[in-house]
DNA sequence: TATGATTGGATCATTATTGGATCATAAAGA
DNA sequence: TCTTTATGATCCAATAATGATCCAATCATA
């Protein structure tokens, strides 16, 4: 007749383990405590978490209380490091054509002041592969902020701290030639564009496009 | 007799030193002062700076003091663990659809054969909300792993760690009705099917139709 | 340089709090 | 009905937080 089953009990415990409520080498609240709060019986709760120190999730210590053994979840961002540029560009493809929607949607006129200042910049830049770089990086940078959306813009900037590193930058240089440069910078125009005339779809068609070419040119350059 | 133990002391000691409260090189206040705004003994409080001591995170000079000497943590998560459902909603559109299209790529029979099983067992929760939304986060977690992109798989568990946060998942069992249970089991299967034969821009479709059902169903229990 | 205050280091008896264990009872499902 | 399992109560043994006191290293400053 359970109400609440030691296992439903264990589960949620397990939850928030897995989802860093509880990290690793804390103490989860004193057993009793801890039953109260799920109202449960103190019993049932020790049999769940039997459970998760049979998982290896947990460890009691008689006298002292239950600790969890289980490894930090995140804090693995060398994902993001060891990332190679082709899985980049996947990643890019999911996001930014949706934020070009977004854009759409709660962009407002100083953003795409912004968003046209950074082209500016980059179409003064032809020549000077680092210096476009730079405003390219900001340029998506400044199209994540305009959704408004922090979990966007945070994941933006995670994946910018990639295309940053050494062997993608090599890579990019390769991949910079003018004609290339002249390029995309048509298409982060035709990008403006659609986003002033509020048109998402087209926005996120020509985000496609963009990120098409630079597969593409990577390609090339990983041949090379 | 733990009230607050030395572990709980050292966690949050732990937090502040992680969150930047205290930086490098920077002096912690003295024991005796640090102890009393812990609310906790002098001795208490030295076993937790022990441990951190251990962990390499501080560094004690008798009739000195005791100096952080972690290194300065960089961007700080924590936009991901504020995000608003409504934010994380919009990311997951823009993640999960390109999700499908590359599943449909890289994805293999074994992988296929996994969410098969999570679908079963999404099926069988009808009345559970907590096993659902247990099995609902795998269903999505396996789909970001059948891309075989590390990035995108990182990126997703990153937000599946918002997906737990207590408000949402308040929100989540107010609308985990039995009828809504019902229906994401339907599009879950449809996307499932459209990856098996194959097909790209129909699971992606799909994909959208599911989160889209989400973010209604999310927004009628928000105004509720 | 010498002094005094402040710092962390160490020890110890006391005792509240912790998990461990058991058992009769009650309730739910086969 | 019979089996299973949660309950709630009680007792036990292990642990470690306490609070007090003293020591040693360091630092500021007169």
């Amino acid at each position: 007749m359970p109400r609440r089953s030691s296992a439903d009990v264990a589960s949620e415990v397990r939850r928030a383990i897995e989802s860093g409520a509880y990290r690793r080498f804390e103490r989860l609240p004193p057993s009793r405590q801890l039953a109260e709060s799920f109202g449960v019986a103190r019993n049932t709760l020790r049999d769940a978490l039997y459970q998760l120190e049979k998982e290896g999730l947990l460890e009691t210590r008689a006298g002292s209380g239950t600790y969890v053994t289980a490894p930090d979840q995140k804090a693995v961002p060398d994902a993001v490091a060891e990332a190679t540029p082709l899985e980049l560009i996947d990643a890019r493809f999911a996001l930014e054509p949706h934020i070009c929607r977004l854009c759409v949607l709660h962009g407002k006129r100083e953003d795409f002041e912004t968003l046209d200042q950074l082209c500016q910049k980059m179409e003064a830049s032809t020549r000077d592969p680092i210096a476009f770089a730079e405003a390219d990086t900001s340029f998506h940078r400044a199209l994540a902020s305009a959704t408004r959306n922090t979990l966007l813009i945070w994941l933006i900037g995670q994946i910018n701290t990639v295309r940053s590193l050494d062997e993608w930058m090599r890579m990019r240089h390769l991949t910079l030639e003018e004609s290339i440069i002249s390029q995309y910078n048509l298409q982060h125009r035709e990008i403006l564009n659609a986003l002033r005339s509020r048109e998402p779809e087209r926005a996120a068609v020509k985000m496609k496009d963009h990120l098409e070419t630079a597969r593409l040119s990577l390609m090339r350059a990983a041949d090379a």
